[in-house]
DNA sequence: TAATCGACCAAATTGGTTTTTCGGTCGAAC
DNA sequence: GTTCGACCGAAAAACCAATTTGGTCGATTA
């Protein structure tokens, strides 16, 4: 993976990594450039070469974080064949996925960064992303005749929406087999609905 | 409506009229009991003669608010015939309803009364009753052979938490016949699902 | 030219003190 | 039973000095 190009920005590198844990466990506010500079053993003064601010570092990390889920996401939707599938691969990825990366992504939630507009810029990007995603699933499933809805972009927010609301009581709390059983119940709901017939 | 029984608590009621719309106005932290007394035109320690806190009062607003929710939506379903209809009376009645109270319970998803306990009782008594609700309609639309459903619980629970992230972003910000019609289509996503037949 | 850093600054934060406000009590009066 | 003025203690607000800290700059290194 690493290539000889990447030794350009191996500082940078360096500095990312070395600020990722230290917010990771004390946060944004608490966290110094100081000492982000300490842990990357360079000058305070040199991280501004690299970045130009502290909300600049801590962007970064957030949106590679994201990036890396975004990749998991499409590489398990692409992994699978009819778009019914796609869609429980996706619900699957996410659950899984955020778990992995709830250090600095629960940074999205956390109440102190609200409003700092940098990170409500990064979820908004993420979210649309995410309806986007869904949304070309439900198309792709619509002209493929395997789906039929009525309105794929209310269809695919609304969805995006109750996974993001059932994504803490659900899935962070207790993820196990149960967990994925229950879901698969509720991906029924959303394929054959709850009318008898 | 008004019995002469009511006369009793004539005073509780002015208070309780009073200190609404001052906490609609201005919140709960801001309001003072010395303005919740002024606008009842009461001392401020008569105040404590019939409410023995300030979160009493509020409690009290909130619950009552609470209450008249409950019962318009009770109205709503049981003015109903088939499950099926129930739900959608549901929807269009919670929909309605939260728009009337904006004023307290709004509260419930205030910040910073996050914190009061107090608050939190009255969230999970609402919360809990709303599944509840759902619940029984589900379990009498299986039972009547009108749904076929795997499991209720989980199902009326995430019924309740998607609704209650779209409510926001669908309901509130524009409430009108468009807005029906827009959350009919996502009834029809419930109610028969997405896989084309 | 790219990279590093010590010295420095202005703005924000912190810690501690004082003042004010406010929820709530009490006893008296009606 | 109801009302209220006077009062209390704790919490919040206002204030101020000391310190921290995000960020700049010029010089130095390589």
């Amino acid at each position: 993976m690493e290539t000889t190009i990447d030794i350009k920005d191996d500082v940078s590198e360096i500095i990312l990594n070395s600020a990722k844990t230290i917010f990771a466990r004390y946060g944004f506010k608490i966290t110094t450039m100081d000492e982000i500079a300490q842990a990357a053993r360079k000058g305070k003064s040199s991280i501004y070469h690299y970045f130009k601010s502290k909300e600049d570092i801590f962007k970064a990390i957030v949106e590679k974080e994201a990036d890396e889920l975004s990749a998991a996401i499409a590489k398990a939707i692409n992994a699978e064949t009819t778009s019914k599938k796609k869609i429980r691969a996706y619900v699957l990825a996410r659950m899984k996925g955020i778990n992995n990366l709830t250090n600095l992504y629960s940074a999205l939630k956390d109440e102190y960064l609200e409003h700092y507009s940098f990170i409500e810029n990064v979820r908004v990007k993420y979210d649309t992303e995410e309806v986007n995603t869904i949304k070309g699933i439900l198309k792709t499933g619509v002209e493929d005749g395997e789906f039929k809805i009525e309105d794929i972009n209310l269809t695919a927010f609304a969805l995006v929406t109750a996974l993001k609301g059932l994504e803490y009581p659900l899935f962070i709390k207790n993820n196990n087999a149960k967990t994925e059983k229950r879901f698969e119940g509720l991906l029924n709901v959303l394929f054959y609905g709850i009318i008898a017939r």
